[in-house]
DNA sequence: GGGCTCATTTAGACACCTCTAAAACCATAA
DNA sequence: TTATGGTTTTAGAGGTGTCTAAATGAGCCC
């Protein structure tokens, strides 16, 4: 009866049990302890006990072996937690491009952990994104399906291609781009593409070659092959072949100003 | 000595704990139980246990009340899960312009849970904003400080600024912008803008009206104050007057081409 | 060596979430 | 009314992660 701990913070678990509820009970105004169990997955034993917590806070209207019910303030609060899911996986789907069943999953995983603050900024670039025209999303679709098919292509080096599609969009025609590879001693670049594919994309994004990233060459290796840099203050050995697909900026490009 | 277990998973605790371990390495060369227990805000009781089972993993270099080194494969994966943390955090702080602090202490949270398909994804889209000239990130700058300064605002209503300076980013002129308040039965659109401030504006978005959300209106209430509508198949009784604090546009707008 | 101090480990508790297996409950059919 | 079958609850156990408090170890000064 009551609304005991309302105030109580919810953890990951029972957040999603609320969402759940959420969910189903939008489409037929009650749920069951078996859909809740079905749908996350889970044994009719562990969402027991979980019904008993939630109905203690006052989220829910729950009698033992009856129907299950929100609340006014567990409808709000699983609403809110309904929204950040949303945010992300829009942002995922919509903005990033992933499938939607990878976007969904990530959003699951992630939302518990998503700020009001970082909602609030999310949010409002999606609204910018949305409105802006200079934002053109015909060239980002673009380019994302090209990046994509070179992800998922036969080891054929489409780098060229890459460069070309940077290049169109810089309006600088085919002006070569500086490597990582290209960096002397001393100096320092940010990090503006990756052009490998696949699993060496990401064998350089592992290592922390993450565009945006400022990098400093600190010296060539005696060896000859290796190079050691210095990313955001961590120091980093790699070799300097793996560099010639790390294409750098020498100022800050405009996305930091 | 050998990696037992190289392969198992580990936990979000575990990420945490080698992530320490790195960025703390990186600096000194070793750590000792009690630095990682002020770092994670732990007590040394707490760490000792988990440092016993990287070093079974074959994670860490760890004899009993010895300094704590990373293996070879500890160092490789510890770069990976920091890989995560940084693209993330660089997004909320790079792209979305959150404090530097907000946005670690969500990247923290959420690292866990980015997968490899989400994080090339991310990454693509970062490149991209990076390179392309047809994202003016002068308007995105000015949008977002301008819209930061009204959530900050002390309660005066700037709803014709922010209509101004989408207008603008239009090309529209001042020609007024549809508010989902204004749909007729029946009626389906896009929402575009969110012109609330602060907790109101989180209010719209907790109960779900989204920048890129399609909505239906389903039917105005009885009570003449409240209006039914669907949103992505969710129903939602609001307050009509709260509707005019969202703008529609009919049609999918360019994003979601 | 003795004693001091600090770091680390261990042990025992608690919380949370999950599982399995068995018991309790309820509705419906025979 | 009784039997049956599906649903839900309970009980017990395991895994993880945290804490506190006490025990252990190591270094250092006298």
């Amino acid at each position: 009866m009551s609304p005991h701990e309302q105030s109580a913070k919810l953890t990951s678990a029972l957040e999603d049990y609320l969402e759940t509820i959420f969910e189903y009970t939008q489409r037929q105004g009650f749920v069951r302890v078996k859909d809740i169990a079905r749908v996350r997955n889970v044994k009719a034993g562990s969402v027991s006990p979980a019904m008993r917590r939630l109905s203690e806070m006052g989220l829910i209207d729950y009698e033992r072996r009856e129907y299950i019910r929100l609340t006014e303030s567990g409808e709000r609060l699983a609403r809110e937690i309904f929204s950040r899911h949303e945010v992300l996986s829009r942002f995922f789907c919509e903005v990033l491009k992933m499938d939607r069943e990878e976007a969904v999953k990530n959003a699951c995983a992630m939302e518990h952990s998503l700020t009001e603050d970082a909602k609030d900024h999310l949010v409002l670039f999606m609204e910018f994104l949305l409105n802006c025209p200079f934002f053109d999303i015909v060239h980002w679709q673009r380019f994302h399906d090209q990046q994509m098919d070179i992800t998922r292509a036969d080891g054929c080096d489409h780098s060229c291609t890459t460069a070309c599609v940077f290049s169109a969009m810089r309006g600088e025609g085919m002006e070569p781009l500086r490597r990582l590879s290209d960096l002397v001693p001393g100096e320092t670049a940010v990090i503006t593409i990756l052009e490998g594919e696949g699993d060496e994309r990401r064998e350089l994004l592992n290592l922390g070659l993450i565009p945006g990233s400022s990098v400093t060459l600190s010296h060539h290796h005696p060896d000859g092959i290796h190079s050691e840099l210095l990313i955001n203050g961590f120091g980093l050995r790699f070799l300097r072949a793996l560099g010639a697909r790390v294409c750098v900026a020498g100022e800050n490009p405009s996305t930091r100003g």
